[in-house]
This record gives structure tokens, sequence and C-alpha cells, in this order.
DNA sequence: AACAGTCCCAACCGCGAATTG
DNA sequence: TCAATTCGCGGTTGGGACTGT
């Protein structure tokens, strides 16, 4: 059903940054009356706040047990390790995070995590190795940035063979992926031209206009504790296309594999 | 020293789920 | 059963801190 913006018709609510006094009230009074009740919360504890505002400001700062500073690389790899699993389910990840909170991880997420994974030419998103030249040219380091032109057109023409030789493999003719077409396009036209010669059948690419997605895989290692329910992110059942199975392809092509 | 650009994080917003009456 | 209310979540943003020129 949703609801109407929180505390709408409320005039006068303070918003902004929270003062020690603040903090004071609003601590001394969950300590004698517990969490919950948010709506009611600010009146009786006399805060000229959002109920909402009031929850957010105990959970995320004022909550005791909660671990401030830098990540360590051990929580930061089961951050990465937990995404690949739930995506963007936040608390899912926090609740497995003791002392974090939901917003740190996000925040730390989108401020480290995503840009490190870029960084490395892996899809923050899916994580798998990311063929989207945008994405790559959201990384902000510039020496990446000016490496990436040649280095990409290598990557770009090694997935490409690889794809090739799969689709040969299976005699079945190359249905094209999400991003073949746009790779094939934004070759440089000799290189494309040397693997024409090695793979005639790449052009054939260019010819397609329908774009099934690329598959990604299971992860391979699931935390020990109750298993996670998969989000939204994830990829459905993998569906055999064109008879090929898509999900032993994609396992197959490891960005290591491409690489080397 | 002054300014501009970027980074980072606390807090806000709006939505759907869960609960209540 | 259903509308109203409350809660919790994920996305987004504002502004202070930091860095480079």
């Amino acid at each position: 059903m949703g609801r109407s913006p929180c505390c709408v018709g409320e005039a006068n609510l303070k918003k902004g940054p929270w003062t020690t006094e603040e903090d004071g009230k609003l601590t001394e009074y969950i300590e004698k009356h517990g969490e919950g009740r948010w709506s009611h919360l600010p009146k009786h504890a006399g805060l000229n706040r959002c109920g909402k505002s009031c929850r957010l400001r105990w959970i995320n700062y004022l909550r005791p047990n909660i671990i401030r500073g830098k990540f360590t690389e051990e929580e930061e790899k089961l951050i990465i390790q937990l995404h690949s699993v739930v995506g963007n389910k936040w608390s899912t990840i926090a609740a497995r995070l003791p002392g974090r909170t939901d917003n740190e991880i996000k925040n730390y997420w989108n401020t480290h995590v995503r840009k490190k994974l870029l960084s490395m030419g892996i899809d923050p998103v899916t994580h798998r190795p990311t063929t989207n030249l945008s994405s790559l040219a959201t990384v902000p380091n510039p020496l990446l940035a000016a490496n990436l032109g040649k280095a990409l057109q290598l990557t770009r023409l090694k997935l490409l063979h690889r794809l090739l030789q799969l689709f040969s493999n299976s005699g079945r003719s190359p249905a094209p992926t999400m991003d073949a077409s746009n790779l094939i396009a934004s070759l440089d036209p000799q290189m494309v031209d040397q693997i024409n010669v090695a793979s005639p059948s790449v052009t054939t690419f260019m010819d397609h206009s329908s774009t099934p997605s690329l598959i990604s895989c299971s992860p391979a290692n699931s935390p020990a504790e109750p298993p996670l329910k998969p989000g939204p992110m994830m990829s459905p059942p993998v569906e055999p296309c064109c008879g090929i199975n898509l999900g032993d392809l994609d396992c197959d092509l490891s960005w290591k594999d491409i690489l080397e």
C-alpha cells in the first residue's frame, strides 16, 4: 500500500546534522524505553525530529557496538562475496558483518569497492568481467584510462575470438551477445580484418540485431551460514540458448582465461 | 593563499512490506 | 477483508573535508 511521505504536515521539524544534545536525548530515551514506536518517539523524547530521522540516527550512529572506521580486508572480501550473491541487499550484507550498518556498507561499496572492481575490469553489478566500455570509462584512474585504448582492443579481440571458438565448437551459428556487436563496432577496422583471417565468421555478428543477455554464473562459494536468497541482480536459472548451455559457456569464459 | 574539483559520508526521500484495527 | 499506519530498505543528495593547481 505504501504511505505518504514521512512526517508530512509536521511543520518546523528539524532536519540536517544532529547536535550532541539531540543525540543525548535520543540515546537516553532508547536506553530507558527500548527501540521501536519511532513515530511516537520524538514527542516523548522531546525531540523536534521526524521519527524516521530518529531511527536512522540510532541505527547508523548511536547504537552500541557499532564499529566505526576503516573496513578490514576480510570485511571487504566478505562484502564482495555477499554482494555477488544477494546484490544490493545492504541490510542482508550488514546482518553478516557485526557492528557494521547497511548505510555504511552501502557507502563503502559506492565509494571504494565499486571503483576497485571497475579498475580491475569487473562489473560491480554482475561480478563478471566487463565488456562494457562505458563502465570502464568511469574508472577515475587517468593512467588506466590512458592505457585502455590498445589493451581494450586486444581484450575485445580475444573475447570475440574465444566466443567464436565456443560457438563454432557447438556447431551452431553465432548468436550475438549483448555486447558482441558493440565490441565489433568499436574495433579498429584493421583489427577486424585481422581476426577475419583467423575467424571469417566474425563479421556475421554485425548482421545480427537481436541481443540476448550475457549470463552470470552462480557464485562458486557461498557463506557457511544459512543459504542466502539470491537478489534480483542475479540471473535466473540459465536457460539453454541455441542449444548451448550458456551458463557453462560463461563459466568457461573467465576474465583470466580471456586475457591469457 | 585562493580557488576549483573531487571524495566521502551522514542524512533525506520515496517506495513496498508488514502490521494493526 | 481492507484501509490506515508503521517500519525498514535502497537510492540519492548536500555539504564539509580533502587534494590539486
